[in-house]
DNA sequence: TGCAATT
């Protein structure tokens, strides 16, 4: 049963990226799409590219320029096989940055040459980039192999904001060979006070940490020096979607800590998305509703399997005070999709009853029992009218982000507000687990709802 | 207390 789901849950993937395909994004026609390149109007000249043509990145972009824009800049140095400005996959926005590939590998050299570091664009407070894209320097047999970047790069904290790129090279130096020291700023140009650091090994990287961490104080900040690696890429998708989810007022406990599990999450919100474009006025649907979108479909499924899937004592005692308590996807315990959890699931509430706190969001329980307020199956997007579990089982949760812009969208998420579970002790849990739940600014405040012939204490 | 911008 469990391989059988997991080859589902594959098979959903791959839709996802047909259906994608489908609304016009596949790699190999993304040029044509955005009719940016390949010679258009010939076509007698098949657009053709060295074997060993090179992906270029291309970074510092203003974001007011799109391909169009940047095609006469990068063609004096040769012929374009392909140029596409990064794009946010759901909101379509401009990332500030592109993939840039010349028919002829040399058109790639003379480019990077001349421009990398070399030219601000207008609006840009940091020069262009133009480099080897990451891709090309991994897996490639001819390519020199660098090891992932992920293990030896450094996120530094704390910095002063007056100190530079050369500042922090200075500091760092004496442990390694750093390839890459980039200071974080707003768009303002203003220093966030923190910074990039990319060693050419991971254990340059350890030591800079070992030596550097804590060992100082900077003027006009706040603590000691902070070096530590840097984000994951699951950890900066996480470190978003909780953005988005402050930025754009909407709560969903199931849903943000969903990010926990990665591609599959990623997978599913991309399927998501597409289908609801899809089925939409033909072009991007507004940002807003396919983000909504995807959080519904995370939510529906985490009712319908995840939320379900019991932990056994075994995986609470390992997981530690600090870890999440998730479990992995797929989970070999679950009951899979689609297959309406049964009342009672066993040793939920166990996970936390010895008062654990489950922090970050990361770490919100999967398990806590099963919420008993209806849900309906994915397609229909619209909620059944709410529904209460028994007293003691209900919460009732207070400073909930109100900046809905759409009236449609309050309509969608107001059965969040309340939550009810099917017995006391998961409530309490629940309780325990997200009281003072961080999303954005704010801090969630829960606690059981007040039955309806209370008193008002005030 | 701050994690860019790599489809």
């Amino acid at each position: 049963m469990y391989i059988k789901m997991a080859t589902l849950a594959n098979g959903q993937a791959d839709n996802a990226s047909l259906s994608t395909n489908g609304l016009g994004s596949s790699p190999g026609s993304a040029g044509h799409m955005n009719g940016l390149s390949h010679s258009p109007g010939n076509p007698s000249t098949i657009p053709m590219k060295d074997h060993d043509a090179i992906k270029l990145f291309i970074g510092q972009i203003p974001r007011n320029l799109d391909e169009k824009d940047l095609k006469p800049l990068f063609e004096e140095f040769g012929k374009i096989y392909e140029l596409t400005v990064l794009k946010d996959r759901f909101t379509g926005m401009h990332k500030g940055c592109a993939f840039l590939t010349y028919c002829e590998r040399e058109s790639a050299l003379k480019a990077q040459s001349a421009l990398h570091e070399q030219k601000t664009l207008p609006g840009m407070n940091r020069p262009i980039q133009v480099k080897p894209a990451d891709s090309e320097s991994r897996g490639g047999s001819s390519c020199l192999r660098q090891p992932p970047s992920q293990d030896r790069k450094l996120f530094v904290g704390m910095l002063n904001k007056q100190q530079s790129e050369d500042d922090v090279r200075r500091l760092f130096e004496a442990f390694g060979n750093i390839e890459e020291c980039t200071i974080l700023r707003g768009p303002d140009g203003n220093s966030k006070g923190c910074a990039f650091v990319k060693y050419s090994s991971h254990a340059e990287a350890q030591a800079a940490i070992n030596a550097l961490h804590g060992s100082q104080t900077m003027p006009g900040a706040s603590s000691s020096l902070v070096v530590k690696f840097a984000d994951t890429d699951k950890e900066r998708t996480m470190r978003r979607m909780q953005q988005m989810a402050g930025q754009m007022g909407m709560f969903n406990p199931m849903a943000i800590p969903f990010g926990a599990y990665g591609a599959y999450a990623q997978a599913l919100m991309q399927q998501q998305a597409a289908l609801m474009a899809s089925v939409a006025q033909g072009g991007y649907l507004n940002p807003m509703a396919a983000f909504a979108a995807a959080q519904m479909q995370m939510a529906a499924l985490n009712m319908n399997g995840l939320a379900a899937a019991p932990m056994t004592p075994t995986s609470c005692s390992t997981s530690g005070i600090t870890a999440p308590a998730v479990p992995s996807f797929p989970s070999p315990i679950g009951n899979g999709f689609g297959i309406p959890p049964q009342a009672g699931q066993p040793a939920a509430e166990a996970v936390f009853a010895n008062g654990i706190h489950p922090y970050p969001a990361a770490a919100y329980p999967a398990a806590y029992g099963q919420i008993s307020q209806a849900f309906p199956q994915p397609p229909p997007m619209i909620p059944q009218q709410q529904r209460e579990g028994p007293e003691g089982c209900n919460l009732f949760i207070y400073h909930l982000p109100q900046e809905f812009g759409d009236a449609e969208l309050m309509q969608m998420f107001l059965p969040f507000g309340f939550v009810s579970f099917d017995n006391p002790a998961s409530a309490q849990t629940a309780i325990q687990a997200m009281n003072g739940f961080q999303i954005g600014m704010k801090r969630l405040k829960v606690q059981l709802k007040r039955p309806k012939d209370a008193n008002r204490p005030y």
